[in-house]
DNA sequence: GTCTATACTTCGATAGAC
DNA sequence: GTCTATCGAAGTATAGAC
């Protein structure tokens, strides 16, 4: 039969500051700093009770990661409720700038097979929850989605903000000041506070025919 | 003092096979599988030569991505000398498609100094060089660098890329089509049909409109 | 639920023989 | 240049007292 070691309740108070001490050190030190001896010591705590909470250190890295998931998933919710909901889209990919969470989740991913299993699930739905959002909202506004769908849009968007967001951790700012411009100018474009009846943002003229 | 260690050569071939090794380990099991013992049982020899030929783990990551981010860029300047600079530098990014060299690095770069500042110094070379040779082509073929700077193009096409990459290494697929066949048109807008002489991989002609 | 104590493994790094 | 031998620290995980 299956080990018979004992196992903590979920909604345990110990348990969450586990995970809250988990997630700062993954940030902090990278996911590689994440050990029971140091996840109980910067929680104040045994490193025998991490064991006791967790089955295994792969059990603690996938509560750290299901619960900034599904606040990110609650709050993808509100932010399509937005009147601008592109606008409000892009900021919050951009919130979370300089974070390396999702780095370190992927190096992560690379070779724990149940944590990638996880992520990659979230993010499907993640992105699926988006298309289907900005789908109406893009045909509200006149975009020609037969040059870039919904789907490629939000693709562009996640990326963009990504790219940015992880090599401002870096150091490198090479052509993000161009690039952030570039944004604002679209949002500005596709939502901004003038009459939003454009059918086709002026770059994307510019890329059907160049001259 | 300094430390009386003996530190061997950098053209010793013992040494290269490390390097490999290293590189293998960090591709496949991610960069917390790099150790001294693992390395040298990859490389069919004895721990202590690691550190006979690396001061310490550090220097052993820095010889592998330096090795690679020299070899990256010489394949840059050969791509910018192409009659399709566009098609070529874009082939070139998604060449290295699923490739988890880029995301390990960038983990590591979160909580080691050195390595941060080695990886900063290449990328910020690495876009430059891209801007600086895509500037004059971009004006040939008409572009309005107005509405799109040269140094935001380079870091859109960078962040298509790199995202389409990670997420392809994770299993999610969401809206990479979409993408994928956006770049093409965009591609085929501004540079012709890839030259039929050069083999276009298959997931691009799987995926291009049949208009 | 939390602790001490402990078993066992792996780590980085060095000394010194060959 | 390569090896054996070894140190001390840190890793996961468990058993069992309180």
């Amino acid at each position: 039969m299956a080990s018979p070691r004992r196992i903590g309740a979920e909604d345990s108070k110990t348990r969450t500051q586990l995970v809250d001490a988990a997630e700062r050190l993954l940030l902090r030190d990278g996911y590689a700093a994440v050990s029971s001896r140091r996840v109980a010591a910067e929680a104040g705590l045994k490193p025998a009770l991490v064991h006791y909470y967790f089955r295994a250190m792969d059990d603690l890295f996938l509560a750290v990661f299901r619960r900034r998931a599904e606040e990110n998933l609650q709050r993808l919710d509100a932010v399509l409720e937005s009147p601008q909901p592109l606008r409000a889209l892009w900021e919050l990919s951009i919130e979370s700038f300089g974070t390396p969470f999702t780095v370190e989740f992927s190096a992560l991913a690379n070779h724990r097979k149940a944590i990638r299993a996880e992520i990659a699930e979230y993010a499907e739905r993640f992105r699926q929850r988006q298309v289907e959002a900005l789908s109406s909202r893009l045909v509200d506004i006149g975009w020609n989605v037969d040059d870039m769908p919904p789907a490629a849009f939000v693709v562009l968007l996640t990326s963009i903000s990504q790219v940015l967001a992880m090599e401002e951790g870096l150091g490198v700012s090479g052509g993000h000041a161009e690039t952030l411009a570039l944004v604002e100018r679209s949002l500005q474009l596709l939502e901004g506070d003038a009459p939003a009846r454009l059918p086709v943002p002026r770059w994307a003229r510019e890329l059907r025919q160049p001259e």
